[in-house]
DNA sequence: CTGTTAGCGCATTCAA
DNA sequence: TTGAATGCGCTAACAG
């Protein structure tokens, strides 16, 4: 117990050689029946661990994957961050984290710092150029999630389906002049999502107001405040939830009561959108299975060494109709 | 660039032996300057790089550690996680990252289970047993974060104070007999805060009324609405701000206002305390900090083998007068 | 200050 | 099906 066991001592103890230890880890079906269930039955009651580190220096593999984030305190990330975990964890892998702080400049080298120290990588949401993660996709396993990049691979959303249902809403509600209010250009979603908007209103026949780029934070939210107001337009639909409920915010600061004055419809489904008064409308991504997603594709990118399995189409979103959104001019409701 | 380099070819190509090329990288004082230089500039030339795995083989590290969190979809923890990771970082560590999913049962499995793939541990708020706790840690290098158990190293909380502090508060305001909204069992900062709420508020001359055990979740606010409503008191406390905000959301659909018709003050101070509306009067906890104190203890555990570094005292708290709490019986202002 | 020697624990040849 | 031999890449003794 006071010093740690090795393939050897299991061996001495089984009256084998430590490669038949080996083995019976490594190729069950190579060593017979017999023996191996000794063998097990010994390496247990020795409570023998075989040594990492000595696995890896022939292997060549860790038994890690690398999770990068850009920010773990933005709301959205947490709950991949977690399921990716745990599938890695049942999967039979150990997670490293790295929170890049949205520092777009050394995203690159951060996450290639990570790559050495793994057999695959997740990147949520990454921030870096197109070119900078085709090059480190072609050098190192990895997924995206939330980003589109071609011959990179990636568990994606179906932003522009979550935007039409947004927009089939207002316009339902009667809605007409509707602002987007934006986020970073950094972020690959918020752009695709304000592209969608634009043609989807216009499709629609309704009548866009672009507002913006904001930082995607509650306070840049509430930034967007001025401009939304200044901008005649009876709803707003806001690149994601944490400006959203910034926003929604700040206008009440302003005196301005959501929904009565005001539309407001937001993006991600995170978990505060459902707690805040008035509880925020939003469009529903499925983030928890993203997570699963990925780290199921990297799972079999790693064993099947080449980039044969199948990856799922972008992931359906769900318009979900809640409190910050309203009729428009339909009267007050007498207190 | 195709294989990668190995200690030996740097040897080669500066014409030295292997062991002075480990020597520059491990002891570089006991290198010649010239030679180490030389080295040096040829190592990067080639693009050398360390294996982790044949290093770890010798000297028993991994140069990872781990970090263990009940949820990281609870928001208390999120901002732990990445200041630990990010000093672990800057000391030269990788973080791996483990979720428990506030599963007891399982929380010891998963804890050893990780130590045994890093240098040293930091548990966030853990759960098990004061027991298990004491063994583990006497096994692997470990610190905690917001949990206090004898002979265990950890980076605390003065929750003390900060209760005191919302008992002055409540005091200030005029309210006398006072609600404490409690947090489950297996949460150990639950039972020093309703402990020190016990105390404090007969210190105090407060009548206190205990309310709960509920999940320290929104729900578990949510649910505790009614028994607060039937507890006749003016101002409650709330074991942590997720609750308190689940408390105020749903006293809201209730016709009940907060600060008008009751004063709520919650703890934590995360992130969304700042955000809602109300804005949740609250007792700030050095999260940021205390990642940082932890890791930088373990390093210094790690180096010097021995538990020798000192610990800080119970991190301060401060109370954070927001927009919940209010005076007691003071006139509503017009609307 | 530097080189030589040895081996960390394991998986994989190759024979038997 | 099993055993003996080899080496993954590196660091730590020890000499020199």
């Amino acid at each position: 117990m006071s010093k740690s066991m090795t393939i050897r001592d299991v061996a001495k103890a089984a009256g084998v050689s430590p490669a038949t230890v080996s083995r019976t880890f490594v190729h069950p079906e190579k060593v017979d029946s017999v023996t191996r269930n000794k063998i097990l039955a010994l390496a247990k009651e020795l409570n023998y661990r075989p040594n990492a580190a000595a696995r890896s220096l022939i292997t060549g593999l860790t038994g890690n994957i690398g999770i990068v984030v850009p920010d773990l305190t933005n709301p959205f990330f947490p709950t991949i961050v977690r399921s990716v975990q745990r599938k890695a964890e049942q999967l039979g892998y150990s997670a490293l984290l790295v929170d890049t702080g949205e520092d777009v400049k050394h995203e690159p080298e951060l996450t290639e710092n990570l790559a050495r120290q793994v057999d695959g990588l997740v990147l949520c949401s990454p921030r870096m150029s197109d070119e900078k993660l085709v090059d480190i996709s072609s050098r190192y396993p990895l997924v995206m999630i939330n980003r589109e990049v071609p011959e990179v691979p990636a568990v994606t959303i179906d932003n522009r389906s979550g935007i039409a249902q947004e927009v089939a809403h207002l316009k339902a509600l009667g809605h007409h002049r509707i602002g987007y209010v934006a986020g970073p250009q950094t972020s690959y979603s918020c752009l695709i999502r304000q592209q969608a908007a634009t043609e989807l209103l216009a499709d629609a026949g309704l009548e866009e107001v672009s507002i913006g780029r904001f930082e995607p934070t509650f306070d840049g939210g509430r930034s967007a405040a001025q401009q939304v107001l200044l901008s005649s337009v009876s709803a707003v639909m806001v690149y994601n939830d944490v400006m959203a409920l910034g926003l929604i915010n700040q206008l009440a600061q302003f005196g301005v009561k959501v929904p009565e004055d005001l539309t407001v419809v937001g993006y991600d489904d995170i978990e505060f959108s459902s707690m805040s008064s008035p509880a925020l409308s939003t469009v529903h991504v499925p983030r928890n299975d993203s997570g699963i997603l990925a780290m199921n594709y990297l799972d079999a990118l790693l064993r099947q060494g080449v980039n044969g399995p199948e990856l799922p189409p972008r992931l359906p979103t769900e318009f979900i109709f809640r409190e910050t959104s309203r009729r428009l001019g339909s009267p007050l409701v007498a207190q």
